[in-house]
DNA sequence: GGTAGGTCTTGTTTTTAGTCAAGGTAAAAT
DNA sequence: ATTTTACCTTGACTAAAAACAAGACCTACC
């Protein structure tokens, strides 16, 4: 297993801190492992700190009264997710759960504001987190708001082609449930798209692996026509 | 017409600084005034700066490839906005306007980003800042994604409920359009479903001001039944 | 005081996607 | 190897809300 200081310095959060910063924030932080299926913390709890992935992955989400699920987020390595509340005051703002085992290593809320007060540059590292994640919901609100399920399908497909980059296909890195939690509608309405979108010969569905045959048609639909 | 240096001290971004440190930032700031329905800026726009409301009111939005509006946030005086790409360095992710005829306080994005840099107080403000909206998208997320127009519409009366404090009843604050934007649905139904939550005796409309007649209930369909 | 423009309401129709139900497939556990 | 369990697909039905359309209301400005 890695040590949590090779880990922490690969982390975004902690790039441009010289050593002497990165032992300080190593001398706060602890490691947790969780189990898949293991709830990391729930929507309304108190906040003690927040925490970074190590490895393994956990999604962080909503669940209406009626037991359904919208996933605000799925986060691997690398990632910290939780801080939230730990420069608001106030509790959790959702769920948060392990989809596989993970490690995470835990940053306790009062400390690690100390050493935010001291340190510019982590100060300015979080605020880019944050507001990268604003940019994202600014995005989820647009496509729950403004698009149509077979518009955000394809935005996600898209999205996917561009980060990863295979030639030309895209493989999921979710279940097609949880991917139909992602964005907000339900896995018949996902099966039923993605079988349409084959049947006009704009993709080619192989379980998780896509290829995007026309992805220039794929792209007009993300827009919404 | 009041002095930058008055808004200023009570802007909550600027709270628990010493006076020496609120000269600095006064030093950097400039007055900028727009009439209603002018542009402040568009999604996609480079970002010199964010802005602090002193008066007026404006909108920051999202519109779809069909000219379909979402309202993210509507701020008054005292309120911050523009900053997310201030700590990316990417682009605006939306679009704002002024509904009405607004006084807005400039922040070169350099000059504020050097002072967050010396003033920690000033970066834990603004990371307190950026929280807050976080969790409010985490809300309006699961709105628009768990939730059905009228549990949209109750929690948005309850929540002013909450805000205002007048005996039984709200004021909104923005015209019913416009509400139709913030719960990203249409006018009609907006109508529609007063209408009938009238009818059921829940509430009273008289222009812009509802009548909570029965606020139980009404939290009660907020929460989706 | 009348007219113009924006806002709101109401009715009708259509679209979208959710729900319910059942069957199929595949991987994992025993 | 077989049973279990989770995941996925397809079909039929239903519900919710959008689109379209027309008229009412209101306010503001000439």
């Amino acid at each position: 297993m890695k040590s949590i200081a090779e880990t922490i310095g690969r982390v975004p959060l902690f790039q441009g801190l010289d050593p002497e910063n990165l032992k300080e924030i190593i001398a706060i932080c602890e490691r947790r492992s969780v189990q898949k299926g293991e709830m990391i913390f729930t929507d309304g709890d108190v906040c003690n700190g927040f925490y970074v992935v190590e490895s393994g992955k956990i999604k962080v989400f909503k669940i209406s009264f009626g037991g359904k699920e919208q996933i605000l987020h799925i986060y691997g390595a690398g990632k910290p997710f939780g801080e939230v509340p730990v420069f608001t005051g106030k509790s959790f703002p959702a769920s948060s759960v392990a989809v596989s085992n993970a490690s995470l290593i835990f940053f306790p809320r009062k400390r690690f504001v100390d050493l935010i007060s001291t340190h510019p540059n982590l100060a300015l590292n979080m605020l880019a987190v944050l507001s990268m994640r604003l940019k994202e919901f600014t995005v989820m609100v647009e496509n729950l708001a403004l698009k149509e399920v077979p518009a955000r399908l394809a935005s996600y497909l898209m999205a996917l082609y561009r980060d990863q980059d295979r030639p030309g296909s895209v493989s999921l890195p979710v279940s097609k449930t949880q991917l139909a939690g992602i964005l907000g509608t339900t896995p018949e309405t996902i099966s039923r798209i993605l079988a349409r979108l084959t049947g006009q010969g704009f993709i080619r569905v192989d379980n998780r692996l896509i290829t995007l045959v026309d992805p220039d048609s794929l792209a007009e639909i993300s827009e919404g026509e």
